[in-house]
DNA sequence: ACCTGAACACCGTTCAAGT
DNA sequence: ACCTGAACACCGTTCAAGT
């Protein structure tokens, strides 16, 4: 939490506690006062950094947008993976992330700020584009794999952000998900 | 927007106040100084209807409840239908609905006020019944119906609520989509 | 170059006083 | 029973003054 220890502060040492407390404690916890106890500095000080509070949450949403296409980076690398086991890391991934915390507080920003937007979006669109990949190399014709592509990530949106109160899925359900989105096209009745 | 124009206010008139900005503006504009505008009194009035603004807004969030529930009961209406049909309409009304910043307000809401999480919560589990309810009676078996109401409804949510930038589905997906998850059982291999 | 500390406006909250 | 209006604390913001 703490910056360097010693010497002043930088805008990205405040930009980081900001992120930091977003992360812990949620937007409504980003003040200016809260950080000035966390930093260790008065008021004033705020105002050498910074034009005015929406200025600071900027360099936030800033920071978290790089943070974000680094793990995108990552996220690509799974495509040594034969598209089965892609998919099954990728949902392993969504039940098991802790820090939606965050991405809740961000996509609900997204509606306010065009920068935030704008990464949640290119985000999105970037898993679409690998599960899209994954079901065509299973053998989908386009059109369908874009289809089964399209629910999915909604469905994964939904179960990371809803934050409702349905139950989490088991392994079984998840074993027979996949499997249903993995068949191959039905003909028509 | 105005409470009966004669007379002295209710804390009811201060709810439905309350909502309609909650609607109209968002859960910002939910302040005192702002409502005491809208229904052309002081703040010391506001103080004698509600112990604080959390008062206010579990009052609110009540409203809210009593109207979703509503819904809902309107809802179990399409029973009726045929289940293809059903789904049909549900699925349009998902598209459709132009409230859905209310409903993202609220679920927001819900992580940290247990009487919103279980309307939020009743309504999900309610809406996939009826999912599961419809995949039933076309004859899937139940864990079948279960988990693909489960992925459905998930995506509906994530459709409504997330906000991304995604591309809306057009008709031809969505008549895809209901054949891939009314579809039989595919035999597993 | 970076920070302090006083000042001000805005908003939530309290309360004595009004009708 | 319902409301006014003054008072106070808290927070965002400004700015002159300090190092």
């Amino acid at each position: 939490m703490q910056p360097q220890t010693k010497g002043r502060l930088s805008a990205e040492d405040w930009a980081r506690g900001g992120l930091a407390l977003l992360t812990a404690e949620g937007i409504t916890s980003v003040r200016i006062n809260r950080l000035c106890e966390e930093l260790g500095v008065t008021r004033g000080s705020f105002y050498w950094h910074f034009e005015d509070l929406d200025a600071l949450r900027e360099k936030i949403a800033d920071l978290w947008c790089a943070e974000t296409r680094a793990a995108l980076a990552r996220l690509a690398e799974l495509d040594r993976l034969p598209p089965r086991e892609r998919l099954a890391v990728m949902t392993l991934r969504l039940t098991d992330e802790s820090s939606w915390a965050v991405e809740r507080a961000l996509r609900d920003w997204a509606r306010t700020d065009d920068k935030v937007a704008g990464v949640v979006a290119e985000s999105d669109l970037f898993v679409l584009s690998m599960v899209e990949g994954a079901f065509s190399e299973l053998g989908l014709p386009p059109a369908e794999a874009r289809v089964r592509a399209g629910v999915l990530v909604y469905a994964g949106i939904g179960f990371a952000h809803g934050q409702s109160g349905l139950p989490k899925p088991t392994a079984d359900e998840v074993e027979r998900m996949v499997a249903l989105f993995t068949a191959p096209v039905s003909p028509t009745d």
